[in-house]
DNA sequence: AGCCTTTGACCAGCG
DNA sequence: TCGCTGGTCAAAGGC
């Protein structure tokens, strides 16, 4: 929102995120609250749900955004008390925030957090509020109303649904339709034409704190009449450098809703107090982007499962949370000014740099999300592994596409999507630059897999779920280029972009997106002491294993650099425990960190021990050019650069700059000596796999090229002679197959 | 087998 | 330079 500044964070306690929808509308449309024919209680009932539990605070909230001149004394009153609830505990965090985003930050209830939980009994629901017979909770989800809606409005998102001219109104249409019309109701809904208007054009916009500002999308007149609800996501056209995103109930204060909407969502509310909480998690982990009704379902399922907030944040136990991400864990501290302790995760997705510090009490709730970053994949799928491949997965694809490319690219979702429910706000400002179809757009989520949106993205797009499916049934590149497009950097001109793009966007495309299918395999045994782990990247440990058939313990490692979704295991070989087998697994992306071995450079190979020696070169190589070995997937469109393998620089021992291997290029024995300082005491092995020899017998130096993901057991190959690591892998991988098979 | 959490240590920015 | 603080790393073990 103007004035506000894209890099505040929005602060707020975890409040139930579901604003009063009487209060949504009563501030957007002028009606009095009093009048609206459904009726609140007032604070009596807790256990209704947030939606019906906390209405004057909720009003509040409105009030004061929607003009300020009515923001009562009364009602500052009740935000204060409202705040005070937990300003106890938690104060100046909160109120820095708050006052950084210029308006008081109500603070989190987490008791009517935990009171929504137990509203899914039934028996203590809102007596005010009936649910209609047979009505899904998976329809009350998308009710534009919820919170979650609003803080991802985003039509590709599912979270926009409508109902057909006439309907709007009236509960009963959603309550006379079948079970299975009602699910797909919305499914249909969403493929109806349907308006975005990218940030600028207004509406009524409205915002989730300063951090975000949330996209607008106009309905369509056969949705609700007169309801012209914009969402906009001006993060994502102004995007800055990542902006740490809280996200928080201050957007009840700033959502406004016609009250068509309110008493739609009203009503189907009354289905579901459930709902009402899964919007509050939803909201607050940033999850607002089911896709589809009947993803909200699954979620809807998953938040029924788990008990609110803890899962909202990402949870423990690896299990997807409640904003349907997959979160690691990698720190916890007790910050000062913060009764509780938080928490640290990173998206555990390949090449997502999101990153999420959750704070909660002691009793595990969560009082406090802050979002960093931007989702730059689709949310996984529930049950990936299972799903992979079957049908359903395949039929899922559009949905799951679609959006992604909407939330990764255009920008207009950016703010949205990002799995942050109140917004990213730099989200690759950078790089987006959106072209929604004319139809404007909600983008495929909509439920028109077919729909166009264009998204350019300087970031590699990866749609890992979505590919992964897709690509069992249909052939890598095309299927790729088909499922990706348009996907590229638009910040480097427009010159044979959709070639860059191509080349760009081919090895994230690639890597991560088929990498549960195919992703090659590279099995490198060395007998060197030094092992592999001395190959110039920054690996993390993530585990360690004593696998079967060998007593040596197993050490897993991922690439630490952003976006790479190399990961390797070392082993010593059980028969031999100077052999040090290291598979690779995945393509990269990216340069060698230059930080590292730096010195080794300098001082060439001549100091350096074996395994050093090849850093050195490695990392040598690498100056000369950025992104050689783990972009050597990349550059598949390059020609094969086998003759552009030379020693220019006079320690250029590796690739060149370009470097890259053609299949079957003769001369290739010379390559042995790529990382190999003369005099190399010692030389690692490099396995053959058999397929890969068949396939490529042309290979004299037996590389293995794994394609079509070969299940390469370690197979050493006395003859292959190869320098040391870093340049062996390298060249592994760079010749790896490029192009279709990736 | 792979990935996760836990948790103390480490690192970097800042005053 | 030092101490504080927030953020991250990474070994170890668990799921």
């Amino acid at each position: 929102m103007a004035g506000i500044d894209d890099n505040v964070a929005i602060i707020g306690d975890w409040v139930p995120p579901s604003p009063s929808p009487r209060a949504f509308f009563s501030a957007m449309i002028g009606d009095d609250i009093n009048s609206s024919t459904i009726t609140e209680p007032h604070g009596e009932n807790r256990t209704k749900g947030l939606f019906l539990g906390q209405p004057e605070q909720m009003t509040t909230g409105n009030a004061e955004k929607k003009d300020g001149a009515r923001t009562s004394g009364a009602q500052l009153t009740e935000l204060g008390s409202f705040s005070e609830q937990k300003s106890n505990s938690r104060g100046g965090l909160v109120e820095r925030m708050a006052a950084r985003a210029g308006f008081n930050a109500p603070r989190l209830n987490t008791e009517s957090i935990r009171s929504a939980e137990t509203s899914l009994n039934p028996e203590i629901r809102s007596p005010y509020l009936t649910i209609p017979p047979g009505l899904s909770p998976t329809t009350l989800l998308d009710s534009p109303v919820f919170l979650s809606n609003l803080a991802q409005p985003s039509p590709t998102t599912g979270k926009f649904s409508f109902f057909p001219n006439g309907s709007s109104k009236n509960s009963t249409v959603s309550s006379k339709l079948p079970d299975r019309s009602k699910e797909t109701f919305f499914e249909d809904i969403n493929s109806s034409s349907f308006a975005f208007k990218p940030m600028g054009e207004s509406g009524s916009s409205f915002f989730l704190g300063g951090t975000s500002k949330i996209t607008s999308a106009t309905f369509p007149q056969q949705s609700f009449p007169s309801i012209d609800v914009s969402v906009h996501s001006e993060n994502a056209h102004q995007s800055h450098d990542v902006a740490p995103t809280k996200v928080q109930s201050e957007s009840r204060n700033s959502l406004h809703f016609p009250a068509e909407f309110f008493k739609l969502t009203t009503e189907k509310d009354n289905g579901g107090n459930t709902v009402a909480d899964q919007r509050t998690f939803d909201t607050v982990s940033g999850n607002a982007e089911h896709s589809s009704p009947l993803d909200e379902q699954q979620d809807e399922e998953g938040d029924q499962r788990a008990s609110g907030d803890s899962m909202a944040a990402g949870g423990t136990g690896g299990t997807p949370s409640e904003d349907g991400y997959n979160w690691r864990k990698y720190g916890q501290k007790q910050v000062k000014g913060s009764e509780y302790p938080r928490s640290y995760y990173k998206c555990t997705h390949p090449n997502c740099p999101v990153k999420k510090k959750v704070e909660r009490s002691l009793e595990g709730h969560i009082t406090e999300i802050i979002y960093k970053g931007a989702h730059s994949h689709p949310k996984p799928l529930p049950n990936r592994r299972s799903a992979v491949g079957s049908l359903d997965t395949q039929l899922d694809i559009p949905e799951q596409v679609g959006p992604q490319i909407g939330s990764v690219n255009d920008s207009a979702w950016a703010g949205t999507q990002m799995g942050n429910a109140a917004g990213t706000s730099d989200w690759r400002r950078d790089n987006v630059e959106v072209t929604s179809s004319a139809s404007g757009g909600p983008g495929p989520e909509v439920g028109n897999p077919s729909s166009l949106v264009q998204a350019q993205s300087g970031t590699p797009f990866e749609s890992a779920d979505a590919i992964d499916a897709s690509s069992t049934f249909s052939n890598d590149e095309d299927d790729d280029r088909a499922t990706h497009g348009s996907v590229g950097y638009d910040g480097e001109g427009e010159e044979s972009e959709s070639k860059r793009r191509k080349i760009e966007t081919y090895a994230t495309e690639m890597s991560g997106a088929t990498r549960a299918i195919r992703e090659p395999r590279v099995v490198v045994q060395t007998t060197s002491e030094v092992d592999i782990l001395d190959d110039g990247y920054r690996w993390r440990k993530y585990g360690q294993k004593v696998v079967k058939g060998n007593p040596n313990p197993r050490s897993y490692y991922k690439c630490t650099s952003t976006g790479c979704t190399v990961r390797k295991h070392v082993e010593r070989a059980s028969h031999d425990l100077k052999s040090v087998i290291t598979t690779y697994e995945g393509k990269h992306n990216h340069d060698v960190p230059a930080a590292r071995n730096s010195s080794h450079v300098n001082s060439g190979t001549s100091t350096a021990t074996p395994g050093q020696a090849a850093v050195a070169v490695q990392t040598h190589v690498h100056r000369h050019e950025p992104s050689q070995v783990h972009n050597s997937m990349a550059r598949f469109e390059r020609p094969p650069a086998f003759g552009s393998f030379s020693l220019p620089g006079r320690q250029q021992l590796g690739p060149s700059p370009g470097f890259s291997f053609g299949m079957n290029q003769p001369g290739l024995a010379n390559l042995a000596m790529a990382g190999l300082g003369q005099g190399q005491p010692k030389m690692p092995v490099m396995p053959i796999h058999p397929y890969m020899a068949q396939q490529h017998p042309g290979n004299e130096m037996g590389f293995m090229m794994p394609k079509e993901e070969p299940k390469v057991e370690p197979v050493t190959e006395p003859s292959l002679n190869l320098s040391n690591n870093p340049t062996l892998y390298q060249q592994i991988m760079s010749r790896l197959p490029l192009g279709p098979q990736m």
